[in-house]
DNA sequence: TTCGAAAATGTCACCGGTGTCAATCCTTAT
DNA sequence: ATAAGGATTGACACCGGTGACATTTTCGAA
């Protein structure tokens, strides 16, 4: 160990062992090898239309063969704002959050940018500080909110305030086209209706989200209006709360099910309830789909892992994050977006819904 | 628009309103009004041990006035390391994933560090280089590698060169103490054979994991060991590989159950395949566990949302990376591991394992 | 009391880019 | 040929910290 004072000080000297030539390539590497200033060659990096051709390619050659990367970080230094994108989430179900990701992941892929993940208790009172001061300190390039943070408008007029980009995911129209992704929830729904409706079940019940939740309505009156367009309706002892999770679904599910008629299908507002409706429903001694048809929506990956294989509804969940993502550089770099990126769900019919039995 | 003919240059003046009084405090400020050297201040925000106690104090009193918060860009700048965690994983299993990076969002919390991630396709002859180019480019503070990339042992070499700290999690020791995490899973394998064989089955199945993975051996042999200690054994035609995904889980049953004597019961090497098990088991009109019993590995959510609910081996995935990312922060902090961390599987028995039935 | 080493703090360049604004280079109209 | 004005390019400070090393204190031993 070194004699020096300050042990921080001294971490530098412990590091490499001196060998590569030298390090990495740096902007003014470039530039002296291109003959420039470096401002010109910065100019170059980041797309400046004021470069005269010849420069730029010339520029450019010295920048592949040197293999050259600009520094992210001292990038962010002097433009402060970084090369991070920030999902900032509060899903109930993990799935969907993977999904997302990877859908941003995928829109990112080739940039500069690099996805972070910052979770977000909105139980909590603290939040949005916590959020707020994520942005402040970290200073991303924008941020992705998914439902419900989505949702969540005190949060949205801080970030306005903290003036950081970002783009929310809603089923309702909350923000301009620039700066959200809209999902057809309702339309979902409503297929979801029509698909029971048409089997011919008469006795359908619905296990939706949580009221704060502005999907839970979405899809519950897009639901009731298949249904009333197929003369039928939602009873009001037929539509309980799940939670949007695995545990609440199952307790609906008990619920609608010792009710003195129980139904003959249950349209579950995402696949963790449904997963949860399977399980009640078996518990109870019924078989899917034979005694009981059962409807889901996301289309996670449990879907297809049960058995029989969930019905339910699909949302382009990778791809709407990936759709995100890009909408969130696009309106970054200048763009305005005019027309609302909208995804509509489809129902994708598998084993778990079938004609009612006859009782 | 402005008539200035650099794009770029007049960007700034588009930024912000202007009404803030000043922008966040920095270290200058926290200096002036400290009256000290912003050297010092920097020894109080990185606890360097030689500042007295009374500048210590004075010092930040006024952090906490100004509510000043280092700029983690600037301080990555200057040392050449950023403060982001890479997660690089490749896990055929989302939940796995997900659950690792609550465990390193859990470790992480509190602190100046951010998780990033980092998917890594290793099927593809570049997976190397793109981890590297990321490694190099952003200079994380460093690496958390879940399996199967921790046992990448061209990826660790690759990655000592580029003098990135980094934690692997595997099932084997391929690592000092300071730089991996373990699971015995041939503890938690050998629970499951053991289990199986006390419930009076003979004629016992494995689904493994690719012969690529660590993992699979682990498994696989401590499965072995529990059998031949209870008198049994593994016959060839009974373990079949299903490569840890669904799909394969569903084809490798099958191919068990068109065996002239199939299985009384199934030991899958993780989730996922086991729910693959549980699809071809019905489909081919077997009940469980009356006629097949089922075992996974790892207790996924969704071995508790399967009915009947899979008896698995539970590894704590959450935990395990939460305990990754806080042996990083504090081998880079110079800690020295003496010990290695060590996580024990134990086996949760649910509703998919019975006394086999009387044929 | 005095001296020397350790402890504490400061100085200053530099990390690798970008913003501001001035300087220089071309064109084109006259 | 020449000035005007836009197109290019450059000079230089600065973003907010840290590293290396110098300087100043402090304190126990002689």
């Amino acid at each position: 160990m070194s004699h020096s004072p300050d042990r921080h000080d001294q971490t530098a000297a412990s590091g490499s062992g001196e060998g590569q030539s030298r390090g990495k390539p740096t902007i003014n590497d470039v530039a002296r090898l291109a003959k420039v200033s470096k401002k010109t060659v910065s100019r170059v990096i980041n797309e400046s239309p004021f470069v005269k051709q010849k420069t730029r390619d010339a520029i450019k050659a010295v920048i592949a063969e040197l293999g050259f990367t600009p520094d992210p970080q001292a990038r962010a230094l002097a433009r402060r704002k970084s090369f991070l994108i920030g999902l900032v989430y509060d899903n109930p179900s993990p799935q969907y959050v993977v999904n997302i990701q990877r859908g941003i992941l995928d829109a990112l892929e080739g940039t500069d940018f690099q996805l972070v993940l910052h979770p977000c208790d909105r139980t909590k009172p603290d939040h949005v500080a916590r959020v707020r001061a994520f942005v402040q300190q970290h200073k991303p390039f924008g941020l992705i909110l998914p439902p419900s943070v989505s949702e969540d408008e005190l949060l949205a007029r801080t970030l306005d305030e903290a003036e950081v980009d970002y783009v929310r995911i809603a089923s309702v129209q909350l923000d301009s086209p620039s700066r959200m992704i809209r999902t057809l929830d309702g339309e979902g729904a409503a297929a979801a209706g029509r698909h029971l409706a048409e089997l011919g079940h008469r006795q359908i019940a619905h296990i939706h989200g949580p009221l704060s939740f502005r999907s839970t309505h979405e899809r519950r009156a897009g639901f009731e209006r298949a249904l009333h367009e197929a003369g039928l309706s939602l009873q009001p002892d037929m539509a309980v709360e799940g939670g949007y999770t695995f545990e609440g679904g199952v307790t609906a599910a008990e619920q609608l099910l010792n009710q003195p008629s129980p139904p003959q299908a249950i349209f579950a507002g995402n696949d963790e309830m449904a997963t949860g409706a399977y399980v009640a429903v078996r518990r109870a001694g019924f078989r899917i789909p034979e005694d009981i048809s059962i409807v889901g929506f996301d289309d996670t990956p449990i879907a297809g892992r049960l058995w029989p294989a969930l019905t339910t509804v699909r949302l382009p969940i990778r791809e709407m994050g990936s759709a995100a993502a890009r909408l969130l550089l696009a309106t970054a770099n200048g763009a305005v977006a005019r027309q609302l990126v909208t995804f509509e769900p489809e129902i994708v019919v598998r084993g778990s819904t079938a004609t009612p039995h006859k009782a």
